[in-house]
DNA sequence: ATCGGGCCGTGAGCACGATCACAGACCGTT
DNA sequence: AACGGTCTGTGATCGTGCTCACGGCCCGAT
């Protein structure tokens, strides 16, 4: 699993550009580990400080309350990386994350890290510039957690989601169909809620639930459902 | 205005430790600006990418919802940066701006702002852990709006506003007076219902209303408040 | 001494959505 | 084909907290 070109770090995104001599030496400095489906990766308030990246599947950074309800923060595709923050910081794991999938996932020590970042400007800036996206995705959960109802941040999720899967002006396409209960964990509210409210949209005949796929036919009016609240 | 040491870019914390040469060549770049008490300093979605520094006053970062409803993200006391995220990434603001004080502010523009962090691996790093710190706030919040009702994050921004002003282990006192709405603002409650909650613990016995002090009287039943519903 | 503006306190009403409780659909397994 | 697991759909209930409405307080301005 090491030192084959698909289980390479050169596809992770904030090391675009480095040399490969570098490159190969971070494959060699990185722990690697393989998890299944739904294990655990990283442990909140435990105080590893490593960096890692996704090299293949995708991860998901969720916290819990003590109840055991489930926050999703963001789930992370191939070729992103996470635990920045203790490594920068010296602080606790500020969330946990656990597998989606079948994952590759390679570690690098804090020191490491941060010695590269030291020595290379560029992907400084690259961590600088996702830590901004962090903190703007950040700020508009908060603004919907505070301006929306929870009906309307069900249907602001199927508008973030359907912008991947556009067909033409008006029309998208959501696959596979996502599962209630995660709609539900990243707009924090239940998945009881999040079937009514699809219930009431394929009703209205906004979305449609085929066979493995989630239609909406109208893009428009459901952007119009979130905007008129949005503030009212 | 511009070269009395008061008034210098010294305090700023994330240039501590730069040169004395480049600070006054900082200083001589930057715009300098006065602003009086609640001033626009940036507005949202404007285009603007130039970087920010308090130098004297305190400075508010807040978002509006269309129907004027006003969300607080952050307060920041001189010392302190704002605007980084526009110039890291040239997307638009994310927030409004403004000032709770009489302030100064100098703006850095965008190119400097870069260069500077490009030679300078130190300020990198003050900017990295900077952004690290906004984001575990961020996330923290979206924890609070998630998992706490609205009297028990009323509770909890007591609680965090108590640190700044313990007297003993189980007392602290908080001035001046906040008033309710910006605790409202700042927890996405109305200022009603933060007159309620700590009506509620003055007549529990938990706060007392002096006279231009807010005294918080039983720490550890406050904080078991919080914590009891945290989750459940 | 009076006015006016910004806060504060509190009551009444109401709607949204969390919760509980089932029944039914779907799918892979043996 | 029967089973068990996970996911979906929907009804009934009920509490929280938002909204509206109003009166009182404090304090600075004239």
């Amino acid at each position: 699993m090491s030192d084959s070109e698909a289980s390479s770090l050169g596809e992770i995104r904030i090391l675009e550009g480095v040399s490969s001599a570098t490159l190969a030496e971070l494959e060699k400095a990185c722990t690697w580990r393989r998890y299944a489906d739904h294990e655990q990766i990283i442990d909140r308030q435990s105080d590893s400080t490593d960096v890692f990246f996704v090299v293949e599947g995708r991860v998901r950074i969720v916290n819990y309350s003590l109840s055991g309800k489930e926050i999703t923060l963001e789930d992370l595709d191939a070729g992103s990386h996470f635990g920045e923050l203790s490594a920068l910081d010296g602080q606790p794991r500020s969330a946990s994350v656990m597998s989606l999938d079948n994952c590759l996932i390679a570690a690098l020590a804090q020191d490491r890290f941060l010695n590269l970042l030291r020595e290379n400007a560029d992907i400084s800036f690259r961590v600088l510039r996702a830590l901004a996206g962090i903190i703007r995705n950040s700020t508009d959960r908060i603004m919907d957690l505070s301006t929306l109802a929870a009906n309307n941040r069900v249907q602001a999720d199927l508008l973030r989601q359907a912008r991947s899967g556009l067909i033409g002006e008006n029309q998208a396409e959501i696959r596979p169909i996502p599962v209630h209960g995660d709609i539900a964990s990243r707009v924090s509210t239940t998945r009881e809620t999040v079937a009514r409210v699809l219930s009431d949209l394929a009703r209205q005949n906004i979305v449609e639930r085929k066979k493995n796929v989630l239609l909406i036919k109208d893009l428009a009016q459901l952007r119009e459902m979130v905007e008129e609240v949005r503030g009212e």
